[in-house]
DNA sequence: TTGCACAATGGCAACGTTAACATTTGGGCG
DNA sequence: CGCCCAAATGTTAACGTTGCCATTGTGCAA
């Protein structure tokens, strides 16, 4: 039972196998100049000794990492994991790792995130935003460190990918209007969400570029139960047909604050989210919603750092718009 | 304009200061053996150049990497994101980075999640077990890698944390009898999840030891959908008064199965759930359920690790227990 | 004045890997 | 038979950091 006292290194495997270490590196990147006979030999050693490369050794020597680090202000949020899910797989198909990081909000600031990653074994960094960073102006990457902003709006040195949140209002009023009603009713969210206000801003231009005037919108706090408040409210006015919830728990609620003074959905009144998260959850009713594609979105930003290699970094920005699905929660007037 | 070439290094730094190497790494690390006058004009030299300490000389010298690495068969998936939160916590108060990896999962086991995990820079590692790897029995850690198993059985050789889903049952159909029902029905979910598999046999055992011959259960698929079709099941069972589901979906699910066959929860019957997950998108009734502490699971799995620092890294097995949060949706027959 | 303790700093080596270059070996060909 | 080329392998140095030990400078007690 021997015990395992230190780590194994290439010189240990190359006196063992009786070569140099550079003919045990040639083995372990399978170059082909090494005889077939003398791979096995080494590669029997390494299995004898349980080598495993030294990735700071590696690291070192190379200069790269091949990991990406994210940046995130609140680790739970919705479509984090979604996102997550692309980080991993993008990663992946690069041969990269991620490096997670929750970056205290107080400031909350790029320049916080960046000088959190920049002590980590890195070779470029994501950072998702939810609110708008006090320096989003002034902001410079660190010098070498290729920064990808999770976020709509577009930075002049870093490149950035989102959800198209314009977009998707567009559609769903769009596509409200389109079925035959006047106008759009939308139930908002807390001022300082970024994309909530750009679903806002999007229900609002979309409307007046029918040459509607957006009517009073109602705030939420993303929760059901202001959803529920807003439907109940909205019941008693008769100029409300559709209504657009920033998210589909406040739809949800919604509707079942529109049932709650006697209004059917969606025979009385039409009712659109956003998120496609209910699917598993409300049995009896398929909500329509546009779903987003978070994991695109996650896909993208690290394949902008990892599929770089070497090549001259640009400044890109992508919207990936998300897509409306038709349930049982609209009723076309034509 | 002057263009970053390469890193800048303490010799960079030593040479711009006029000291040492030595003297430098040691402003770096704040020795108290240096002069305050000396600190000052290296830290002047460090901000002019743009110095980063680099993380692979580091690593390299001290042959540790601060970092933990997390596997993950999937990364969706219920309770993934707090346990995450827990990792990046635990990590963040140690000095640690937390590195994350999509391990395939065919074949599903510890030892390719292993061998993942082999050639990143990681000091430890924790494997999120959704289902049974083929290797269980058998699998054994790499050399001076603590590796810790986020699940509820127990390994030899690694330590194990979860929560406690066993438990769980227990507190559920303790609760529902302690109310007055004569027995549990149980809405189950797929055999091959392992937590699942845990609550059934918690509310199974827990009958037997009030005497009580568990019924028939239904296998749903964690749906709402499935929930729904067993609540209709149910329905016409006159001796089903209190119901117990796997996860809130399917209890969500099965009230309104229930409602569409006329019963109504919780005059009629009785429904719990586990997960907590509908709190905010079920506006108008409060789900009886059990709230697991995944975050505590994922800051202990870290703290394992982080927190060993040096100490002979010890085997130990972890149970969190959830807490049941009472709700609208059980009546009391006493 | 000498000796000594201690504070401040410097020199050197090593961590594990691999690129670049150097060397050896074997075989083909004039 | 000698020459040259290519294949196979070896040697060296460097990546950036920091622990260890050596050196220098300073003040104070003997």
């Amino acid at each position: 039972m021997a015990a395992v006292k230190k780590s194994v290194s290439v010189k240990d495997v190359a006196r063992l196998a009786g070569v140099s270490e550079q003919t045990v590196s040639r083995t372990v990147h399978d170059s082909p100049s090494v005889r077939p006979e003398t791979k096995e030999r080494v590669r029997a050693a390494m299995r004898e000794l349980g080598y495993r490369p030294n990735f700071a050794g590696r690291s070192l020597r190379r200069g790269k990492f091949k990991t990406v680090g994210v940046a995130m202000f609140n680790i739970t949020g919705t479509g984090n994991l979604d996102r997550m899910e692309g980080f991993a797989a993008a990663a992946d198909k690069h041969g990269y790792a991620i490096t997670l990081t929750k970056v205290d909000g107080h400031p909350y600031t790029l320049e916080s995130a960046s000088s959190r990653m920049s002590a980590l074994p890195v070779d470029g960094m994501v950072v998702i935003m939810n609110r708008m960073p006090a320096d989003f102006g002034t902001f410079e990457p660190l010098p070498g460190m290729q920064t990808v902003l999770v976020t709509m709006l577009e930075h002049p040195l870093c490149s950035t990918v989102d959800n198209d949140q314009f977009d998707c209002s567009r559609q769903v009023v769009e596509y409200l209007l389109g079925q035959g009603h006047k106008t759009v009713h939308f139930i908002s969210c807390p001022e300082r969400s970024l994309s909530g206000m750009q679903r806002e801003e999007g229900w609002r231009e979309t409307l007046r570029a029918h040459d509607i005037e957006p009517p009073r919108l109602i705030r939420g706090d993303w929760t059901a139960q202001s959803g529920y408040a807003a439907g109940q409210a909205l019941a008693d006015d008769p100029t409300c047909t559709a209504i657009y919830a920033s998210n589909d728990a406040m739809a949800y609620g919604c509707i079942r604050g529109l049932e709650s003074r006697g209004k059917r959905v969606p025979q009385d009144v039409s009712v659109v989210g956003v998120d496609d998260s209910l699917g598993d959850i409300v049995p009896d009713r398929r909500l329509t919603t546009v779903r987003f594609d978070n994991k695109r979105v996650g896909m993208w930003a690290v394949d902008k750092i990892a599929g770089a290699e070497g090549v001259a970094p640009s400044v890109e920005h992508m919207l990936i718009p998300g897509v409306l699905i038709e349930g049982d929660t609209v009723r076309s007037l034509r």
